[in-house]
RNA sequence: GGACGCUUAGCUCAGCUGGUUCAGAGCGUCUGCCUUACAAGCAGAGGGUCGGCGGUUCGAAUCCGUCAGCGUCCACCA
């Protein structure tokens, strides 16, 4: 055999990943088969892959093999999303870099650009998850705009408002001043900042001796449109302002002071500037005590014509500006430092500036009420279920969700406005209520117009109807110029991904769904996990998945979020290309506890690297054994036995550890299963004296554990499993480990494992005494055993710590180097070698330890109400316990009378 | 302001419903080894009064209370 004794797995990976591919091993149809669904969070299409989806796809991959491997039809889909307002964002980026505003095109001509942009880099994302192993059934791609997907939410706006859930209204709603579009609240990310509290003087009107209301204020630009003052009506000292009225600073507008109990006393002066359209507060006040409201921004964010003052300069221009005025004019109190929390779009990261306007909702009462109890009765598990604290918080409060977007890239909203042909375009965002255009909620333009001759049939002027019957009554129809939400469709993916919605009774989506597991993390539990279970249930009427395991946020080793300012994040491709995938998949995995962030560090990925090597060098090892017609030898007997019941107890474990989603520790177990107990103790018992052949029984079973391992190891680092499975016997084209059965525990046989680790004990014991006295390992020595010593893997012992033989201790002999294993005491004869004194030393620590262990333990024994009240076990285990160190530390006496 | 979670070896973590010589794992560290599978390795070793205090109990890393520090989510205090 020829094999480097390095593992390379520069072009091993590529092969096995087009093999798969070449033999449609990641495809999945319906069968007679369990199915095992997985639906991949889409990664925006225009994206490109960073650690998170690293980590996130190998858990999914990893999962996925592993039940595809257990016999199930695994179907893992992959797909991308359209990710409205950041590509939009994108593309109006990339534009403007070629001269281009978004404004001076049409809705069509910016749509092209955007679809070209889509083209160009859409689906990278995907490519690059191939070089991680990723094993989608890539015929499945979908895209969130693609035809079935794109009318799939069409569909459902439709029948959500023919329900009744879906409405239209001014509210006040978050607006991003920079992407130009309203959000939703889960859009907004409040965060400190240290900013300004400006005390502004608002003169009282009327008042003969002059006096001032001082009001506290972080947004000084907003004064122009203030409608009122608030005080508290329980205020005694804010009492003389009652019924008055006061002049807003330099507008010398005269308004009201009202008052409600909703005003701090406490903060600031307990007077309260409203401004009713630019504060949610406000907005509530204005309402409630019937005041005007005046829109003094611009959708930008500049001042516009209704503010009066500093029209067109941007809000924090106008601070800045606002308070030099203020101050030139006598109308600043004073100015305070203060930190308060302030809202920023997660998208542009721009202040995001309260905003009535027109926008459409969908009411979530409904789907909360729905969603809650599968997940908080556990039928729908979260991992870790801690997580439910937050889901459960979420829906308790649940607002009412803000679904359209003032942008074009996504899914238009299938409303269309009916207006005489001759009125203006109705792109207006904000309108008094009352004077709601009309408008027909539709999946077509057709279907609108039919909508609309049933509701007035005496429009339907012409005998054909249609278009031209409406153009002559003097109707067009409209259709709103907004987008939807991108979770809008997010929500549907697991039933559009198989067509669920529009043919909600077809194969696929009666065989795939509900789907098994969903891997993703945290900070969307709100914008997708939470909605896909809320149109599961309304449109299935059943979870969309039965688990949800919440992966962490990778970091960097010092506990900071990966990002592209701080240039802490590692490019994933490189890191493949320097320690190969399945060395890069198990450096994520060994730190990746469900739910913990991890601390991405490329030991880890050494580490992966070395146990890869580890492994390739163990299969060089095995296959350069030549094998013979010979006996097999007792202690490859003894090996082949122990090994299986270790092997199966890991395998049990494993299982188990898969059971609870603790990916990290399974993989840790089998790390440890295949370092420790098959390459350090397996392999080197049965490993033949150099250039002599191995037996064809242990040559066999080496084999059969091989390959169990390498099935083991499979879902966590599929590549080299496969190059090594394929190369451990003759394969047939075609063939793969990836669709081999996964390997089944078997009982385990304990007593064998105990007896084991005992003679693993006595074989370090003895390599110990051989580095303390400088023996080189080639040296045999003699072992003495007591009488409780069983002899049964004395063979393995022989071998393993290069023993002449193991005799009898008969009596204490001077020159010896002793040691306890469990309560058996062992001696290795070594004549002048030994130091007394330091031997002495060790007895007599040793010695010490066992009576104040003892001591303990009588005490324990010796009280009442422990003897009374513990378990009879417990009570049993102690009297062992004194048992064995009376037996312990009578043998170490002997030991230290024979050094007299 | 509310809710939840965390604090165990130098680092990252596991320790389920209190009791086995229960204080563990991996990495790192130290010592000795280039022993013909692997120095990306082999053999061996050291290392923590389980965040502080108090309580329940025969018995607490584990249960309760409290304090401190950290983290996450939610919330309209200008």
């Amino acid at each position: 055999m020829e094999l480097a004794s390095k593992y390379n797995p520069t072009d091993i990976e590529p092969k096995w990943y087009q093999y798969w591919l070449d033999h449609q091993l990641f495809h999945s149809t319906p069968d007679g088969r369990e199915p095992y669904t997985v639906v991949i969070p889409p990664p925006n299409v225009t994206g490109v892959l960073h650690m998170g989806h690293m980590l996130n796809n190998t858990i999914q991959d990893v999962l996925v093999r592993r039940a595809r491997m257990m016999g199930k039809n695994a179907c893992w889909v992959p797909g991308t999303d359209h990710a409205s307002i950041a590509t939009e964002a994108k593309v109006v980026g990339k534009l403007a870099e070629q001269g281009i505003r978004k404004s001076d095109l049409t809705r069509e001509e910016f749509l092209k650009h955007a679809w070209a942009w889509t083209e160009e880099h859409g689906g990278i994302i995907l490519k690059q998850l191939r070089r991680l192993g990723a094993s989608c059934d890539w015929d499945r791609t979908a895209f969130t705009m693609d035809e079935v997907r794109s009318r799939s939410v069409i569909h459902v706006f439709c029948d959500l408002y023919r329900k009744g859930l879906i409405y239209r209204g001014v509210r006040m709603v978050n607006w991003d001043p920079k992407a130009l579009t309203a959000l939703s609240d889960e859009e907004v990310i409040y965060k400190e900042e240290h900013s300004k509290l400006y005390y502004l003087r608002y003169k009282v009107d009327q008042d003969p001796e002059g006096r001032y209301a001082i009001v506290a204020t972080t947004r000084p630009e907003t004064i122009m449109g203030d409608t009122a003052m608030c005080i508290n009506p329980r205020d005694p000292k804010n009492a003389w302002l009652r019924g008055k009225k006061v002049v807003v600073p330099l507008v010398g507008r005269v308004i009201p002071v009202i008052e409600d109990e909703y005003v701090d006393i406490e903060f600031g002066t307990g007077c309260l500037k409203v401004t009713p359209a630019h504060d949610v507060n406000d907005y509530m006040l204005g309402e409630k005590h019937n005041l005007p409201s005046i829109d003094i921004f611009n959708d930008d964010g500049t001042l516009s014509q209704a503010a009066g003052l500093y029209v067109g300069m941007d809000r924090f221009e106008v601070r800045k500006q606002i308070e030099k005025d203020l101050a030139e004019a006598g109308l600043l109190e004073r100015v305070e430092d203060y930190t308060n929390k302030v809202g920023f779009s997660e998208r542009t990261n721009v202040p995001i500036e309260p905003k009535l306007s027109m926008q459409w909702f969908l009411r979530m009462q409904h789907f909360a009420d729905m969603a809650l109890p599968p997940v908080m009765e556990d039928r729908l598990k979260f991992f870790p279920a801690k997580y439910k604290n937050t889901y459960r918080n979420w829906l308790a409060n649940i607002k009412d969700w803000c679904i359209s977007r003032q942008l074009w890239w996504g899914h238009r909203i299938p409303a269309w406005y009916v207006a005489p042909s001759s009125s203006p375009e109705g792109g207006e965002t904000v309108l008094p209520e009352g004077e709601l255009p009309k408008y027909i909620v539709a999946e077509s333009e057709e279907e609108a117009w039919k909508q609309l001759y049933e509701k007035y049939p005496s429009l339907k002027s012409s005998p054909s109807g249609g278009v031209e019957g409406a153009a002559a009554s003097g109707i067009t129809l409209r259709q709103d110029p907004d987008c939807l939400d991108t979770w809008f469709s997010s929500w549907l993916w697991p039933l559009s991904l198989f067509d669920g919605i529009l043919h909600p009774d077809n194969e696929e989506i009666k065989y795939y769904y509900p789907t098994a597991d969903l891997v993703t993390g945290p900070d969307i539990i709100f914008f997708w996990v939470a909605r896909m279970i809320m149109a599961g249930y309304e449109y299935r009427g059943d979870m969309p998945f039965r688990n949800v395991y919440f992966t962490g946020i990778v970091r960097d080793k010092l506990g900071r979020k990966m990002s592209k300012s701080l240039g802490n994040s590692p490019d994933p491709l490189a890191l493949i290309d320097q320690y190969g995938a399945d060395g890069v998949r198990m450096g994520l995995l060994l730190s990746a506890p469900a739910g913990n962030d991890i601390l991405f560090d490329h030991a880890l990925c050494e580490q992966g690297r070395n146990f890869n090597n580890k492994i390739w060098n163990a299969f060089r090892l095995v296959k350069g054994w030549q094998t013979a017609d010979v006996p097999q030898p007792e202690a490859a007997r003894l090996a082949v036995a122990w090994f299986g019941a270790q092997l199966d107890k890991t395998l049990a474990e494993v299982d188990d550890l898969f059971g609870k989603y603790r990916l990290s520790e399974a993989l840790m177990q089998l790390y440890r299963l295949f370092w420790d107990e098959f390459s350090a103790w397996y392999l080197e018992m049965v490993k033949p004296a150099y250039g002599q052949p191995v037996d064809q029984t242990t040559y066999r079973a080496t084999l059969g554990f091989f390959d169990a391992l390498l099935r083991a190891l499979h879902p966590f680092m599929p590549f080299i499993t496969e190059e090594l499975w394929q190369a451990l016997e003759p394969r047939t084209d075609g063939e793969s480990i990836m669709v081999q059965p996964m390997p089944q525990p078997k009982p385990v046989d304990e007593a064998l494992l105990a007896a084991f680790e005992h003679t693993k004990e006595v074989i370090a014991a003895v390599r110990s005494v051989r580095l303390q006295k400088n023996i080189p390992a080639k040296e045999p020595l003699t072992l003495q055993a007591a009488a409780g010593h069983r002899a049964d893997f004395d063979a393995v012992i022989v071998k393993m710590a290069n023993l002449h033989a193991i005799e009898p201790l008969a009596e204490k002999a001077a020159g010896a180097v002793s040691f306890l294993v469990g309560t058996t005491e062992y001696a290795v004869p070594l004549g002048g070698l030994l130091n007394v004194e330091e031997e002495r030393k060790k007895l007599e620590t040793d010695l010490a330890y066992y009576e104040g262990f003892l001591a303990s333990v009588m005490k324990k024994l010796g009280n009442e109400k422990f003897v009374a009240n513990a378990k009879p076990a417990v009570v049993e285990a102690e009297r062992k316990k004194k048992a064995d160190a009376e037996s312990k530390i009578a043998s170490l006496r002997e030991g230290l009378q024979a050094l007299q």
